[in-house]
DNA sequence: GTCTTGTTTGAATGTTCAATCAAGAAGTGG
DNA sequence: CCACTTCTTGATTGAACATTCAAACAAGAC
């Protein structure tokens, strides 16, 4: 175990205590028993409770590769396959979780009514670096879908039907609501891959 | 104007407030002030905070048919054109409120991470019906939809996408995030309608 | 008039929270 | 060994919060 700086500790537990309870839930207090540290060892590194938010959404930006993609992707090459397998990932966490996993990004997009520019910004770039994968996947599939289709809505097609997927299978409790999701996408992209076989 | 009771009071700024602040950042002093009551008179009507919730969760389910679905079919009669009717009407809040708008069921969904029973069941209702809407509609389209189709996920996934676009619209502030998921549901639509007309 | 029941008043309570800060420890360079 | 910076300690602060309650008020029944 390398040794953990403070600020490691700190944005480890803020991801999983705001995935868990939320941002506003979150007490300084909840991250100090779990990191062991004291107060002024926090706001030393962190100026304000903002600043740990900021530092978890840069940990989720920076590490969508490793965190997210790689383990998805890890024995996966048919591109349009790897949309799908990313879904399974998520898939794996709300059965792991007894469907009480909300995706971080999105239940902070939700959660924050009056987000900050810089906390917005994270946001949306979290959201954009997750489309742009996905699109990448769409780029890779080539002819196997029609010209016409806009990649890039596509692609964020894709995120909704899973932050929808991911809302009603949390709410119902229930994995169902996911799968269905997925299975309605699914079903489009077979109904893309014969369209783009059959021109009209 | 009719004389309001003070129940009807709190509701509706409650109602307004959950939307525009999230319920864990309202405060029954806002209520307080907003509804010109004191605490007493409030914690006469609500035992709890949460009571004023579930209140605001019944109102939302008893007043799907005035609140959303009248005004959005008023003029509509084509059953799938309701549906797409529907999506506009969300459409017309999230430019109405310079694309801050959260659905105020699925911002509460996924605000709150441990409801009581009693709030998710109510959150599961809220969804329930919203489906159920469009499930009928599905219906009614008959022999437009090929006959494979597992009807109740597919209002499901109207409902996904309506969440997901509204989430993404949101957190970028912008509609064209909301408009282009409307545009993959339509063409998700347009794709099935042209397989039931041409069967394999 | 007075009893009863339902409602309102608003100050007070106890808790939780984010944030502060003076004092001290640990680490680094000369 | 000293000077200097960086980091840590943890008690403290003041604000915000949900909730309580004894006292006052209103209005219909008899």
């Amino acid at each position: 175990m390398a040794p953990q700086s403070a600020r490691d500790k700190i944005i480890h537990a803020a991801m999983e205590l705001f995935w868990l309870k939320g941002y506003n839930s979150t007490s300084i207090a909840d991250l100090l028993s779990r990191t062991q540290l004291n107060s002024g060892s926090l706001y030393h590194v962190f100026p304000s409770k903002q600043d740990v938010l900021i530092g978890v959404l840069e940990a989720y930006r920076d590490g969508i590769e490793e965190m997210l993609l790689q383990p998805a992707w890890g024995h996966v090459d048919d591109p349009i396959e790897k949309i799908f397998a990313l879904l399974q990932g998520y898939r794996t966490m709300i059965v792991d979780t007894d469907c009480t996993y909300g995706c971080p990004i999105g239940s902070l997009a939700l959660e924050l009514h009056e987000p900050d520019p810089r906390v917005r910004d994270l946001l949306a770039e979290n959201f954009e670096n997750w489309t742009r994968a996905v699109e990448g996947c769409i780029g890779a599939a080539g002819k196997r879908i029609p010209r016409g289709v806009d990649k890039k809505a596509l692609a964020q097609f894709v995120l909704t039907a899973m932050e929808g997927g991911v809302m009603q299978a949390r709410t119902h409790r229930d994995v169902s609501y996911f799968d269905r999701a997925v299975k309605q996408l699914r079903e489009h992209f077979e109904l893309l891959e014969k369209a783009a076989k059959t021109p009209a």
